[in-house]
DNA sequence: AGAAAATACTCAGTGCCCTGACTAACTCGG
DNA sequence: CCGAGTTAGTCAGGGCACTGAGTATTTTCT
């Protein structure tokens, strides 16, 4: 007795949605290439240079998972990884040519996926759908570090 | 250049959605169960008695990750597996007490959880949140057999 | 200058998630 | 009754995601 409705739990929609999304792009975007790959190439198209660490920052990737993601870009030859010359615990990150055209394929492609991914809702939906997951992203990202007492910021 | 807004792309905020859940759970829920092991345990308060397959299409899991699942919940003392001996291919699945318990005692916590994840939102922005979601998800999945022509639907 | 703290990264371990290939068991048509 | 097809589950392999421990390098404080 006593079970729950598991639909009206956004947890299991936020990971139900993500399957179905990753179906999506597997068909519509590449099975070579995926989401997260193209959130790093992405991130280094728009500042080239940038640490590992910093990717994982913009994409919202651990400091192990950006490293295994970036491992399998470089694997691909997709992207350059350097010693910082000015900082020795430092790898800076740059996009190959394949990487920079591989980049450019695949926007064309995630912008055709994102409009059948998002066509059962109408356009003012879409729009608030987008809005309401960030929002609550963002809160929820929030609660990480307790935010201490506001007149100890430091 | 062209570098693209990964926060108007659903797919990128649909994962760190997922991230953002997975780390609430964690602090407010449990640190042993994880939620789709929850959701596991949930089907099988609502119907004891049944097999693998079945479990993973309820909660949304395919063949291969339900097995593993159902494997920790098992090494957990939480879930136990029967041969069916009406059909020797099937393993019948029921809780065992502390299955049930646990159940119960998580039951409560993610439901508070849930009223932290959500808090974001006022009330109506939370039941719209909900229905987008879920009719993304549902459209996408319905994406995976390409639904054959209406005049041969066998 | 030298010890202590902070930072960037690696590695091991756990768990979720999928596909494709395989095995065992059942079902159905002839 | 028996062979072909279907179904439930396993296994190998690849990828995402996190924590905790450990290494190397830089910064900071004295």
């Amino acid at each position: 007795m006593a079970a729950v409705d598991l639909t009206t739990h956004p947890g299991h929609l936020a990971r139900r949605l993500q399957q179905a999304h990753h179906l999506l792009w597997n068909t519509m975007v590449s099975e070579e290439i995926t989401s997260p790959q193209f959130a790093v190439l992405n991130a280094l198209v728009a500042e080239p240079g940038l640490d590992q660490r910093t990717v994982g920052e913009r994409v919202g990737l651990d400091r192990s998972t950006i490293a295994e993601v970036i491992g399998r870009l470089i694997r691909r030859g997709l992207l350059d990884k350097v010693r910082d010359p000015q900082d020795g615990r430092r790898f800076l990150l740059r996009l190959t040519d394949d990487g920079v055209r591989t980049h450019r394929r695949l926007t064309v492609r995630t912008a055709r996926m994102n409009q059948v991914f998002l066509a059962p809702l109408d356009a003012d939906e879409q729009a608030l759908f987008i809005d309401l997951i960030r929002r609550v992203a963002d809160a929820a990202e929030g609660l990480r570090d307790p935010a201490p007492s506001p007149a100890a910021p430091r």
